[in-house]
DNA sequence: GTGGACAACATTGTTCACAATTGTGCGGGG
DNA sequence: CCCCGCACAATTGTGAACAATGTTGTCCAC
């Protein structure tokens, strides 16, 4: 039940701001308005839906400021993620961050945006896996679904994957090296020229799709 | 209703592993045994209680390794905290947080453990106030909450308090001389030293009060 | 035309009873 | 003596009704 409220969340079935009303989530996903309520709460605690008394429930807006802000706790915790990776790296795991690096060439050099944009989201998640940090994985989950909008945008901003493909580059680099700074100040560089970027994309109209 | 159940998770008392039922807390806390379903519900998505399908809640017991993942964490992003802190620290904050140095120094050379730990709570607070990364600061909360336990274990480990002093001192220092790099680099000194004292004080029995 | 009291409506909060599921003790058979 | 099935107790999940609250629209005085 909640996966799916959650996933339409995401998915952006819900503009942000618009109301959740119990009765109509209840009918949608076809299931008990205690379902839905209980729903609801969990996904105000993580950050997704704003929930006032007696007033009900909405998809929570994230502002320009909380965006990078959340890209800010981001860039420490991938950071600690990647140093990690690089030292837990195995033989297998070097070999499919390489697979992704490659792959994100050849979609860079076709201005495949969208396959690139799905191998952003392959190659940080493989780096949390990498890494083993569970409670890093679970504040990460969090955060990046609180900011999927900006992280949307962002992809599909002209000329982002040619200034991001030499940072991830980097990062894979680093880690199959097996030196851990050198991966966590790859991943800062990395996210601390998302926080730059974010700025310029901030309220450009999403068309695509 | 749940700022309740977390205080008395929190306080101790329920002990790690115990059964948390419905019908037990609605009467404890005198409220309908929806609201308590509902806080339970909350607090498992803080990572305080477990809930499985039909078998009711009980509070989750944090083990060392999980412990040492969350202090990890921690370490990455009051790290950040504290090099925003050491940006954004006006003269009133910095009295503040010197003031805390000074009770801290006093606290230790009295001997005084349970002051020094309130001290303790109150520096690491602050720090995050003056980060002003609202973010940092909820992803912060819940990861304390849920290391409480050997946070005190730690705290009451005797010899702690003149090994974390210079520490906390250092921290103090990096922010109030308004050096960014050195104040991450304190911090994450500090939490270096937690998380290698961790495992020394695992399974210690709680006696004090 | 504007503002305020008031009523009708919509939505959430709460309670209750009952259904569904799981844990447990008991007795019988191997 | 141990293991399996069965009934019963304990507990959670769910749905419906009702209460409480907030919102919207209307009417009337000014």
């Amino acid at each position: 039940m909640v996966d799916a409220i959650r996933d339409a969340i995401t998915r952006g079935d819900f503009a942000p701001d618009q109301r959740l009303v119990e009765a109509e989530l209840s009918e949608r996903f076809d299931a008990g308005r205690g379902a839905v309520r209980n729903a609801l709460v969990q996904l105000a605690t993580e950050g997704l839906v704003e929930r006032v008394q007696n007033r009900g429930a909405r998809v929570r807006a994230v502002s320009l400021d909380e965006a990078i802000e959340i890209t800010e706790v981001r860039m420490a915790v991938e950071g600690l993620c990647a140093a990690r990776a690089a030292d837990r790296a195995t033989d297998a795991d070097k070999a499919e961050l390489r697979e992704i690096a490659e792959q994100m060439r050849t979609a860079v050099a076709g201005g495949d945006v969208w396959s690139y944009s799905e191998l952003n989201k392959r190659l940080h998640s493989l780096v949390l896996r990498v890494s083993g940090q569970r409670t890093a994985h679970e504040v990460l989950s969090r955060l990046r679904g609180q900011n999927v909008r900006h992280q949307f945008r962002l992809a599909l901003h002209p000329g982002r994957p040619s200034v991001s493909l030499p940072q991830h580059l980097a990062i894979v680099d680093a880690i199959c090296a097996g030196d851990p700074a050198a991966a966590e100040q790859a991943m800062r560089a990395h996210l601390g020229s998302v926080i730059e970027a974010l700025p310029e994309v901030d309220g450009t109209r999403i068309t695509a799709l």
